[in-house]
DNA sequence: TTTAAACATGAATTTTATTAATGTATTGTT
DNA sequence: AACAATACATTAATAAAATTCATGTTTAAA
């Protein structure tokens, strides 16, 4: 009649997981769980378990299942929130222990071999310099030098490139795909096209920027291929100049998507991409071997990775 | 020669689980894996793994382990900071989870049998407060009505005793052990004794609340199980006047460690155990069956534990 | 030196997470 | 309306992990 009862279950099973919130994290950014699992290096499956078990833990539903795009509960939100919360907190947490071991002495001298990659590589170095303060930054960005062997070199640590070559000692991490799109007027006869075919550039004026052209793409994997060549080549440094070029119909010009895409909201421009399939370059973080394992690069790569997939628009995750 | 290294494991390993961050805490708070493991409802094998786990995922140590007490290295410290962060940001969740789920309206009037509670009940009903504002709360401490009754009738919901009885619909849930212990004046002869025996109360004046001898655990543990009785007894509702009188040799008196030691610590009285092993008494939450399982209730519950276990002197864990 | 307590270790075990295979529902297309 | 395509759910099997058990080692105390 006497009735006692221990106010949590002997082994009190534990809510929620950092997994959990990693899942709800990577679900909201993807909009799908097929999306989500991708990001994550799990199955659809597993995704579908993990938050079945954690809705079944928490005694309510985290999203809205039948609805496009996914929407997620009250409860869910709060659970996002958290994860914003603890997922920041985490890190930061794991950068400073990694700080206290390894120090956080080092140099970071960067170029970039992609032009336009500008836009995204200053904030990420913003981001980065305030997580390692200790880290002695350093940016090149021009056109005249040659930053691969620069690199091997050790006249400086890392390079944004989409070319990789072999070079000993140096290795090439992948951050992301892009689709490198063709930029036309407006008003181009071209647009009427779903998509381009080398041939459509053979009475255009390709405007480019001032580099040998076996290192731009358009030619690489398009013009080339095909012994097709443009009517003439114009240079450019400047990105926002190319894109004005085009839209007064000088000519047309081939860009990542992600830079073009601002433009094309704005109507300057219209964009097409160059073949069925497109152009799809990989762009590359390249090191030293020696450099590749030290703390503070692979949170740069990290860092870059994660802001370029979040910020910018229609690019890809990769190997 | 062209070298392509992914910038982390394919299935980038976690570093840092919650359940690292719960050992962490429960390590720190009990001083040793031993008891650690007890409080997690673990063996000492489990945490000894776990922590080995994390400390090589980290590549540091986390805690000095030849050192009494236990010490923290600097990155212990961080993770022991990260872990104070976020597991109070995920309890906070859950409890808002919970609000969302089971709706958060709800009264909880409490009462205690036990009239040295008073001093950890209302901070702990101060935090409570805050994190379910919307649960009506009330508290009756009086000496003059039986609570467990009015419990079972519905007119109060909660009851903190030591006495539990058996009425039907009311369960009892174990919050911790505490000794009770005899306050004696400093220069008090029995302050030679390591221990008290009953028989050595049987020429002193004993003070205690006035309340049914049969609700004192000094009577029912310790004088009427060998027939002893005190020479006189002396009541007074107020705790800080039993001990002033115990001071001034009046008399002595049985009070839970917790208590006293505030005043030995003064100076201001001794005290000794009654018999060897001491009196153990096991305080109880009362609470009506259908309540127990209500979120508001539970973590009222499990909030009082935590802050009797932190906060006061000599308490120890149970069921 | 012994003994007891605390912690570490390796192997076995249990529990949990994940996958594979498949089913079901929903959506958009012709 | 029928079709394929897509996304999610489910079950059983598998893989991975956390935990325990049994035992060894170290440390501190007697």
């Amino acid at each position: 009649m006497l009735r006692f009862v221990p106010h949590q279950q002997p082994t009190e099973p534990p809510v929620i997981e950092i997994r959990h919130l990693k899942t709800l994290i990577a679900l909201r950014e993807s909009g799908s769980l097929v999306e989500a699992a991708e990001r994550l290096f799990l199955t659809q499956s597993a995704l579908s378990h993990q938050l079945k078990e954690l809705e079944s833990r928490l005694e309510c539903e985290l999203f809205i299942r039948k609805s496009r795009p996914l929407r997620f509960s009250e409860a869910g939100k709060r659970i996002l929130l958290l994860a914003e919360e603890v997922l920041a907190k985490v890190s930061e947490a794991e950068r400073d222990v990694k700080k206290l071991v390894h120090g956080e002495a080092g140099r970071l001298y960067m170029a970039i071999e992609c032009h336009s990659c500008f836009n995204w590589l200053m904030p990420t170095i913003d981001i980065y310099r305030n997580q390692w303060p200790g880290i002695e930054l350093d940016f090149s960005g021009g056109f005249t030098f040659e930053p691969l062997p620069a690199l091997a070199q050790g006249d400086i640590d890392l390079v944004i490139t989409s070319d990789p070559q072999a070079i000993k000692g140096v290795e090439y991490v992948p951050l992301f795909s892009y689709e490198m799109q063709i930029a036309l007027a407006n008003n181009h006869p071209l647009v009427a096209k779903k998509f381009l075919q080398p041939e459509d550039l053979a009475d255009q004026t390709l405007i480019s920027y001032p580099v040998a052209r076996n290192r731009l793409d358009v030619f690489k994997q398009f013009l080339e291929p095909s012994g097709i060549e443009p009517k003439a080549i114009r240079t450019s440094e400047l990105t926002l100049m190319m894109v004005q070029l085009v839209a007064s119909g000088r000519g047309v010009c081939a860009l990542p998507n992600w830079v073009l895409d601002e433009y094309v909201a704005q109507g300057l421009i219209s964009v097409r991409s160059a073949g069925k399939e497109g152009i799809w370059p990989t762009l590359y973080a390249a090191v030293r071997e020696e450099q590749l394992s030290k703390p503070f690069v692979q949170d740069f790569l990290q860092l870059a990775k994660a802001h370029c997939l979040k910020n910018l628009q229609g690019v890809v995750q990769v190997g």
